[in-house]
DNA sequence: ATGAAAGCGCTAACAT
DNA sequence: ATGTTAGCGCTTTCAT
């Protein structure tokens, strides 16, 4: 490590010790205003010998902006958040800005604690992946900053977001189990997502009856629970709906504890197209979402820059053998 | 979402509306004087009536500080960084400062450029869980901002840092593997790292011959590929030490694809205690880091603050199936 | 207990 | 092409 020791070179320590005023300094870092070339030169090697680095508090207090835009999610250890976030991180760091990650822990209070700290810290925008209530809108709206809903599972009204069409993909999925000619296909996720929504459709549109509900938030213990219970009824089920890898990837884990056979005796498709997907066993047949898309939307959106198309990003299915391919 | 609309709430605005002077204000917020109980109550309302939020940034200017902390880490998207940014996120908001994650992809003139951005930012202080080389030191050292190594592969010399101990790690973990009565145990990982001198050292001990060594980076990916010249020799091998959970879960997809069985063929034990241990097939006997423990010490160190003892965080081993037990 | 005022490091008119 | 200067919003002596 290093001691805090004496250092702190300013814009003025530059600007004398190259022999010019202030501004030049600036004009030649910002490059803003035509500057000499020798002078610039001469700036330059003076911020090299000095080891200068700009003040970002200084300039974001002058500017308004500290280039920075911040992001809420329920939990950076879900696999899909952090692919998410990186994603994020990656198309604002092209664009010149930071990104502050902060968990909510789908806390609605806290969300909003969050998204004050964030107002105070002089972000340009935030994104928002946990769940929007109406409250929050208003919370949100108060802050006098922008920002976007990311990924939610339906449209919040009055504001703006994107997202994948989950009611679609889940139907996409939905649709695959069917082709291969299950009938009995069970859900597992919540029946106040999008993707509840997709699943009954789909079946209703087949004339198959409706299958089976196992209730289950997106992580791998609660997929752990809902597969318990699944397994005790595999004998009515054919194949399976999962509203996550993560659920997927906990449900297996009670399948094999009960000697379910994947696909065999139930086949299974899940949602997300995160990494661990692929490395399932058996590999998981998974809607990806299609997060560089959805990461860059939401930033240029956020940013109010680049050409955004209006329609929503959709998901495609990747194609392994928990579902009884290959 | 909400318009970027004319809202800039300031201090001196709830000065003017609470009839006192800006002083009173930072006063009565910061509670480092006194102020008249209903002098107090005045402003509160006013702040709380004008929604006013304070500028970190000018804050962050006057003080020098931005109550900020940076963390590089090689790649979020990993559960293991994943799980300890989180941690390192919690207790640094116990302590009132926020995190700035950052990406360093491995790649050391991307590590020195963040670190120069964080300190631009003004942080407190910076982690880096990334590999530091020496003349990283110097340049993170040039930067007159405190810093530490979190759990890199060795201790750095003339640099500050936490970590468990991997050596001994690995020694329990290989250790456990030759008490079940495994003789040909090899070795997954990468032999620069702490844990390999660990796994050969314990197999010394034991009076074993060197196993078969597979180099690999952390990563599933590189897991897998392991994973194959594993089952290509699995006549071979007994047992096998994995560094880290997210090469077993790519090994063991290998495995299984060769039809090798796990623990019957080859028994396996990894490294970090990742949540995706506990749902692998089989479930991963790991030796778990106590990232909690790292993440408070780490933090605490930076900070300056706080009595940290000066033995070094150990793992512990955690027992499922994958190692032959039950 | 409260107020006045200086200044943190930077940018951007506005002069020259 | 370059210099002067006025703040951005906050904290903190130093007065009162």
């Amino acid at each position: 490590m290093s001691e805090g020791a004496p250092r702190k070179v300013t814009r003025r320590d530059v600007a004398r010790h190259a022999g010019v005023s202030d501004a030049v300094v600036t004009y030649t870092l910002n490059g803003k205003a035509p500057v000499a070339p020798a002078t610039a030169a001469r700036v330059r090697e003076s911020v090299r010998l000095l080891g200068y680095t700009p003040n970002a508090a200084a300039r974001a207090l002058k500017m308004g902006s500290a280039r920075l835009i911040g992001i809420i999610v329920p939990d950076t250890t879900n696999p899909f958040w952090s692919e998410l976030c990186q994603q994020v991180e990656s198309v604002a760091s092209r664009e010149g800005y930071a990104v502050l990650v902060v968990n909510s822990h789908d806390d609605d209070k806290q969300a909003i604690a969050l998204a004050n700290s964030l107002a105070s810290r002089q972000v340009d925008g935030f994104l928002v992946a946990s769940i929007v209530r109406p409250s929050e809108v208003t919370a949100f709206d108060a802050l006098g900053i922008r920002w976007a809903s990311l990924n939610n599972p339906h449209p919040i009204p009055g504001a703006m977001g994107v997202g994948v069409d989950l009611e679609q993909g889940a139907r996409d999925a939905t649709r695959h189990l069917i082709e291969h000619g299950y009938r009995r296909i069970a859900f597992v996720g919540s029946t106040k997502d999008a993707r509840y929504d997709g699943w009954t459709a789909e079946l209703a549109s087949a004339g198959l009856e409706p299958g089976l509900v196992f209730p289950a938030d997106f992580e791998r213990r609660s997929g752990y629970l809902a597969g318990r219970n699944l397994a005790a009824a595999s004998a009515q089920v054919d194949a399976v709906f999962m509203s996550s890898d993560q659920l997927a990837i906990g449900a297996m884990r009670a399948l094999h504890e009960a000697g379910v056979g994947i696909p065999n005796d139930v086949a299974v498709v899940s949602f997300d197209g995160t990494e661990d997907a692929e490395y399932a066993w058996p590999a998981l047949t998974t809607l990806a979402q299609p997060t560089a898309e959805l990461a860059e939307q939401a930033v240029l959106r956020l940013l109010g820059a680049g050409v955004i198309p209006d329609e929503r990003p959709r998901g495609e299915l990747i194609i392994r053998r928990s579902c009884g391919c290959e």
